[in-house]
DNA sequence: GATAATAAATGTAAATTATACATTAATTTT
DNA sequence: AAAATTAATGTATAATTTACATTTATTATC
């Protein structure tokens, strides 16, 4: 367990001997994409007050837990998954924004692949997804992380990559397409889309197809990070739009 | 002073009761712009370990305290000045960034001007101003923090007017350029910067003009907020580059 | 008071990128 | 064999970006 040295703060005890110290959490924003929309999961808070309503899955961050640790602790622990996109989001520090002890949540938000999570898990944890147009009311500020999750989703995938953190390892220029008009709230035109993505030069064409969803089937695709580190180490970006 | 609510809490007791609290700090990091370059402004630390080595300004949050007002507190003590732009930068959330008490900052970076702060208060803080190209080595992970924001800024620059935001309310174009070059870390072209900068029309023209770097002299401008708000109601960018 | 010196201010042509838009191709089902 | 369905593709126009050199206003100097 973690051990305060005391020791080295001997000398200027006074500076910090009135108690500061609170809790501090992180609340995992998880994104998925499904079926042309993109979903959020959500859980049932456990803990009074409020408990019972939906919330975003959260925890306190250990002492001895660096604060990304506790993130990735805790979205392993209700999907199952590590080494994910998760990236911090912002600090919710506002004094009164959990009504019981004084509590700062730093917002980490992840993007996951649907078919890639553990379903059991997330039925043990009573959690559900929904499509983020139809989110139902979120206790505390969680309905502002969401919000704030979102738009920082749309500014970044702009110019990173982020789509393809949403889809399978192997995806089609439709779904692609797909997810981005998800995250941008915007119809894109078929033929401009496959013109931009294609021309980074970072998807791979597989010999295969996906006939999920027509008769005539779409050519699957790989995302190349190796090409994609070359074109950024070249300062160029990954746009979209 | 801030009182922990314990009623609320009451039935779920256990869940808070091993002690998890930890301290919150925020560290600014303060840029100015001068003669070509941008400036941080450093201090003194003044508390063991590390006494008397360079570091960034902060504080630990007060709990009846909002974390961003925490940082609102610092810069005002330190230069007087209320109402700058500040932004958060990222959480430092390391179990060991701190040789002593487990304590995670918020990193905070904030533009100001430099005609504009209270001279006597920095130098009660035995505070300086170095170069961004030559500085010395910070306490802790105050470099990093460094590192980070002036990433941040080059990268939020490119969309968002942060440009004046280190100049007098007046200015001059090539006075504006001079910020952007720093900003970016390249040279830009005087015919293009000027076009692209007056194509948003956010930019009044003054009648005066400033002569202290040439016998010509430079007409003066003014940043209009107002148009700029239009301009991103409208979906558009404040572009430079 | 003419000349030199200095930084400010301006325009244009070529290249690149973004946009708008409609048809053909592959496959399965009937 | 025909119909149905989604995938895949190209081109012309407009808009934006880039590269680049000269003139202008003013002060200092001779």
């Amino acid at each position: 367990m973690y051990k305060e040295k005391e020791d080295l703060h001997a000398v200027q005890k006074d500076y910090y001997k009135d108690n500061r110290k609170m809790y501090v959490a992180i609340d995992c924003i998880i994104f998925g994409f499904d079926s042309g929309n993109l979903k959020l999961l959500l859980f049932q808070r456990k803990v009074a007050p409020l408990s019972g309503e939906w919330s975003l899955i959260g925890s306190f961050v250990n002492l001895d837990e660096d604060v990304s640790a506790a993130a990735e602790r805790v979205l392993e622990e209700t999907t199952g998954l590590k080494n994910v996109f998760m990236e911090e989001l912002k600090v919710y520090g506002a004094v009164n924004r959990d009504p019981g002890y004084r509590c700062i949540s730093v917002g980490q938000y992840a993007l996951i692949r649907l078919n890639e999570y553990d379903k059991e898990l997330v039925k043990e944890h009573g959690a559900a997804w929904y499509d983020v147009n139809e989110l139902p009311p979120l206790v505390l500020d969680h309905g502002q992380m969401v919000k704030d999750a979102l738009a920082k989703l749309k500014q970044k995938a702009r110019f990173q990559p982020l789509g393809f953190e949403l889809l399978p390892e192997k995806f089609t220029i439709p779904q692609l397409q797909s997810v981005y008009e998800a995250i941008f709230q915007k119809e894109l035109d078929t033929r401009n889309f496959r013109k931009k993505v294609f021309s980074h030069n970072v998807l791979v064409k597989l010999d295969e197809k996906d006939k999920t969803s027509s008769k005539r089937g779409a050519f699957l695709y790989k995302f190349d990070r190796k090409r994609y580190k070359r074109l950024i180490e070249q300062g160029n970006d990954f746009e979209v739009l």
